[in-house]
RNA sequence: GCGCCCGUAGCUCAGGCGGAUAGAGCAUCGGCCUUCUAAGCCGAGGGUCCCAGGUUCGAAUCCUGGCGGGCGCGCCA
């Protein structure tokens, strides 16, 4: 771990300056790590900084701070860099060791903290687009709990909303089934429920456009479903319970699970929107507007600039009697004139919930066993079915959002309705976690089999749309990737029984697309392309995975081969000469190999700070990447010298514990043999 | 129109809270499997870091203004 080393040196060249130049004052400076180990493993650029108000030499500030500095715990000395720096070297034995030794205590908790991702309209088979959502909110929720942050993971079920309803429109209108029959299609196992229902929408939203009248269909349906206690409304719950389930399995297959379920129907029936109402208006935060185009509206003002839509359409005249004004535009409509609350609403009613701020609270039920045997836990409306020995949910100090950038602007409306109700904390702790969006290639959209228009042609991808069924389905990628893993283990390993090899093929294949949706940052558009995603060399998973399983292959040789557990190895190693971990023969290789490892944990907090998990994937990357021309260069079961044997032994294991750890953080598991 | 994001090697992308020779993967070319798994390693070629100003001892990184691309701005969700 650097983090404490490096505060130490941070406070102690702090304080060195204060000593030696009381007058210049102490300018902010980053402790970085220097290009190469031989020049050092931390170095401090303050030097620069302080030249001008000193008048002095860059050269001549560091060494005389380096004369000046007291001796560091894990500090084994500090230089003067002819050109400035200060670079500081470690104690390295010391610092492995340490590291080796059982980790004590977790970090310190912080605040509850409720990370919401996923949220999958259930009413269609889930695409990659989900999956970068899953992969990214997973590793959140991952790296969050690495640093003791205790977490609560939801995911919020739009079980009401007019995708859903489409579903049952197919279902009721095109194939006028019964709800006795389409639990006699969702019990069939192929095609599954949820590819069943992909189809199926796709062909409703062209019923749609052959005729638009057909959508006053859709909105008695959705009538119907908000209100409940009807047929419409018991298929749509019936499809949305099937769809989820599968959605679940779905991502238990990619490592992804939950703590609750919070579902939109059960926020309607408790009345959530009716109390966070009374508390918008009680604040003033929403008032009825009373003339202008949103006369009998109630509304919320827009602070920010940016919210303004432009007039509309044709209306070319802005001040044209009785039309749009600048102050009709910042105003955002909460309820409705027919007074049906909007999106925007319920969402304002959840998140007060999620602080605990809304004073009412749901009722809860199991759902489904989780991959671990504990129960998965759903918000209930119907107190029949609430079970006891619920947890409790909600109550959070931190919220992320886990939504893509096009909901930005709804977010945003998020965290000014806690602001304007004097919740300035809980709006600051009310983080929009947002990344770009998942588009398809041109090529893999040709290969899918969509004729892509003239328009679409000209733009850099081709856009995902459930709507028109057109894009890749989490499943199906995850058979292919995992259809080639098993392929090439089998290659490898023709001996390995079907049953393992399988196992092992979908270590592969998961970790393959969960690399892949965590490798670019999140404001990178993904053009998807399915050869690329297919790729296991280079950057990539598999990659990662090997490295670690070729480190572990070390171990398991010396234990067969010679009976030495990992333990044996290590024990008593302080008192074992280390002249390559010193760097005597000028080589600083394994040293080097110790000392990425040992950044994990500055990793992590950088990722969980700037919420960029490219950060962690080419950090993991480049530790293999360390670790495989070590593997190559120098050996460890065959080294002759048997000192130098066990300090890379040493070595190796803690490169693998951490690399472990990483993949772990990422979702992504290793197997025994690839 | 306004706001946010993106622009770095042929392609896909890191680096972006300023700092040591601008990196990786893919692709191309050339090497390495009687020694811990070749899903690997080593090497070569390949760059006006979109453009122009500015701040600074120092700018791919920060600021301003352009250019190009994406997204958002509804009594949809």
């Amino acid at each position: 771990m650097l983090l404490p080393v490096e505060q130490e040196i941070r406070h102690q060249v702090a304080d060195t300056i204060r000593r030696l130049y009381p007058d210049a004052g102490v300018p902010e400076f980053a402790v970085e790590m220097p290009p190469n180990r031989a020049l050092g493993d931390l170095a401090v650029a303050v030097a620069f900084q302080l030249a001008r108000p000193l008048r002095k030499a860059p050269r001549l500030i560091a060494q005389e701070i380096a004369a000046a500095l007291g001796p560091m715990p894990g500090v084994a000395r500090v230089d003067a860099a002819p050109n400035g720096y200060l670079n500081c070297f470690l104690d390295r034995r010391q610092f492995l060791l340490s590291r080796l030794a059982p980790a004590a205590s977790p970090r310190a908790a912080g605040v509850k903290t409720i990370v919401e991702h996923t949220a999958i309209n259930p009413n269609k088979a889930a695409h990659i687009g989900h999956l970068r959502n899953a992969a990214l909110g997973d590793t959140l929720v991952r790296a969050l709990r690495f640093t003791g942050t205790p977490v609560e993971v939801q995911n919020y079920i739009d079980d009401t909303g007019v995708q859903v309803a489409d579903v049952v429109v197919g279902f009721r209108e095109l194939e006028r089934l019964t709800l006795a029959q389409v639990r006699a299609i969702a019990d069939r196992p192929a095609p599954p429920f949820d590819y069943y229902c992909w189809d199926l929408y796709a062909r409703v939203t062209e019923w749609y456009e052959e005729d638009k009248a057909r959508l006053a269909v859709r909105a008695a349906a959705l009538h119907d479903i908000e209100h409940g206690g009807n047929d419409t409304a018991a298929l749509a719950a019936f499809i949305a319970d099937r769809i989820v389930r599968r959605h679940l399995q779905t991502m238990a297959r990619m490592n992804v699970d939950y703590d609750l379920l919070t579902w939109e129907s059960d926020i309607i029936r408790l009345h959530f929107w009716n109390r966070a109402f009374e508390i918008l208006k009680a604040q003033g935060a929403v008032f009825l507007q009373t003339k202008g185009r949103l006369a009998g509206c109630w509304v919320m003002r827009i602070e920010e600039a940016g919210g303004a839509p432009p007039a509309d359409g044709e209306a070319g005249e802005p001040e044209a009697g009785g039309g749009e004004t600048d102050e009709e535009a910042r105003e955002k409509v909460i309820v409705r004139s027919n007074g049906t609350v909007t999106y925007v609403g319920k969402d304002i009613a959840y998140q007060f919930w999620k602080f605990g701020r809304l004073g009412v609270d749901f009722r809860y039920r199991t759902f489904a066993p989780r991959p671990d045997g504990r129960p998965l836990w759903s918000t209930t409306s119907d107190t029949e079915a609430a079970a006891p020995g619920a947890p409790t949910f909600g109550r959070a100090g931190r919220i992320y959002n886990v939504i893509d950038v096009r909901q930005s602007y709804l977010q945003a409306l998020l965290s000014q309705a806690l602001r304007t109700m004097g919740h300035a904390e809980e709006a600051e702790n009310s983080i929009h976690f947002s990344y770009e969006m998942v588009a398809l290639s041109h090529a893999t959209a040709r290969e899918l089999g969509y004729a892509v228009s003239d328009e679409e042609g000209r733009k850099p991808f081709v856009e995902v749309s459930g709507r028109k069924g057109l894009g890749v389905k989490a499943d199906d990628l995850l058979n292919t990737l995992i259809g080639k893993a098993a392929e090439e283990v089998a290659r490898r390993n023709p001996d390995q029984p079907a049953a393992e090899r399988d196992r092992t093929a979908a270590m592969i294949g998961v970790a393959a697309v969960r690399y892949f949706m965590v490798k670019f940052s999140r404001g990178k558009v993904i053009a998807f392309d399915i050869d690329e995603a297919l790729n296991f060399e280079g950057e990539s998973g598999p990659y990662l995975q090997y490295a670690v399983v070729r480190a572990n292959n070390i171990f398991h040789k010396f234990q067969d081969r010679e009976g030495l557990g990992e333990a044996d190895l290590l024990a008593g190693l302080d008192s074992v000469p280390a002249p390559e971990l010193a760097g005597e023969d000028g080589q600083h290789d394994l040293w080097a190999l110790v000392l990425e490892a040992g950044r994990l944990d500055q990793v992590v907090d950088q990722v969980i700070r700037s919420l960029e998990f490219s950060v962690l994937a080419k950090y993991a990357f480049g530790l293999a990447q360390m670790f495989n021309a070590f593997y190559h260069r120098y050996p460890v079961l065959n080294e002759e010298r048997a000192d130098v044997r066990r300090w890379r032994a040493a070595g190796v294991a803690y490169f693998r514990a951490q690399l472990t750890r990483a993949l772990d953080l990422m979702g992504m598991a290793v197997p025994a043999r690839m």
